[in-house]
DNA sequence: GTTGATTCTTGATCATTGTCAAGGTGGCCT
DNA sequence: AGGCCACCTTGACAATGATCAAGAATCAAC
């Protein structure tokens, strides 16, 4: 089960879904399926960057280290793409990626990717991508230089949530730890928030959160100080 | 002087370098051309997305706010495009655009836009763009989050110099109090940044920085702690 | 179950940076 | 020149979050 992928797969990705069968074709002949494990790397900062990671199943991390600490870029899942840099030309990575369990991941090779970018409908597509990430990257500097822990955790979580719903119940999806360094804290101060956060209608054991009143902690969110 | 521009123009921008007379035409055709003042907004956060912008003269900051802090996204100078967004559909700004001083701005309709993606040659110009940005971006998370206040002025202070330079002097772009929210802090611990970095050879007067030893610096900048 | 390892929590303390306040400098306009 | 205003600097202080350290809880393997 490492190395094969169908056509649907690809077809069900935000990038390959309107691609032809013809193309879908050239993809998975040039590209390789490779699983990683928990905490394996992907690649590490300073490597050379000679293809486009597509993820099929599991969660990787990006992330920047310098001296003992490091921040999480973001947190890939299925269907997305990442290294996109690699398209303009071989250069070398300048982050960390990291698998979060287990996951399997297909690999383009940049060359044959610079090919498809001819394909309108992919170029479209790989610009849509583009403007996300960046989309989601700006929102994580204002909420790091915007908003105090506390407030981070409540925007993190309410983000967790299918918005409009009432009381809700909601399961972290990865570990304190690693959703503390996304939203750039410590764990202790992580823990701490959690804690700040019963007041104001919060619950949990373990990473099952129970939000009482979500308009509240919006409403904490949205204030200038906590 | 306020709706004229040429094709020669547009010729030197990175988006439209390679761009046929055609198109550039079209492009002149269909879009605006615009002056604003300095301190002058452009759109504010909740406006309708609804053109691209592309600099022709000048500086723009992009920047969020939220109870009173503000944090800069990034500095858009001369050939560089924003509010790609507006590409994919109409939404809405997420940030604010002001302008530094006066400049002259292009402004084109998102549905032309759109069309002008269909070029192959103008959608990998767009990804080239948009990889660039996203780079950008992610150095800031990592400096943001992975060094302090001094070392992050020291690594700003290098960026501006032309590299393997050894003693040289720099101008800084813009008022200290701009590069400080650009680098997420306040003026004042800007200030005091900039007196510690006196102790690592380096004389300012103004806007005139002088830095006696680089490799310094550099080190500093490397360092686990400051 | 028991063991061991990892993750999480909690407490105490510290440091960096933000905040508040005041004073200095320089530019610009009349 | 004089005066006004914006920008920058400096000082004292406060606060948020980091760090250090120890203990509790969870999980997996055997």
């Amino acid at each position: 089960m490492d190395g094969i992928a169908g056509q649907a797969e690809l077809h069900r990705t935000e990038l390959f879904k309107g691609a032809t069968a013809e193309i879908l074709d050239q993809v998975l002949e040039g590209s390789e399926i490779k699983t990683y494990t928990n905490r394996q790397c992907l690649f590490r900062t300073g490597q050379l960057a000679d293809r486009i990671f597509l993820v099929l199943e599991g969660q990787i991390q990006i992330y920047l280290r310098r001296g003992g600490k490091h921040a999480v870029l973001s947190i890939m899942g299925p269907g997305e793409a990442f290294a996109l840099r690699a398209i303009l030309g071989t250069g070398r990575h300048t982050g960390t990626a990291e698998a979060i369990g287990g996951c399997r991941v297909l690999e383009i090779p940049a060359p044959l990717f610079s090919h498809l970018i001819c394909d309108p409908e992919i170029a479209i597509r790989i610009i849509h991508m583009l403007t996300t990430r960046l989309q989601a990257l700006s929102d994580q500097v204002g909420r790091i230089q915007l908003m105090q822990t506390t407030q981070r955790l409540a925007d993190y979580l309410l983000s967790l949530t299918p918005k409009g719903s009432d009381v809700c119940e909601v399961e972290l999806p990865f570990e304190k730890s690693l959703i503390a360094a996304y939203l750039g804290m410590e764990p202790e101060s992580f823990s701490r928030a959690l804690m700040n956060l019963r007041s104001h209608g919060l619950t949990c054991e373990g990473r099952k959160v129970r939000l009482q009143s979500p308009g509240a902690l919006k409403a904490l969110c949205t204030e200038g100080r906590a």
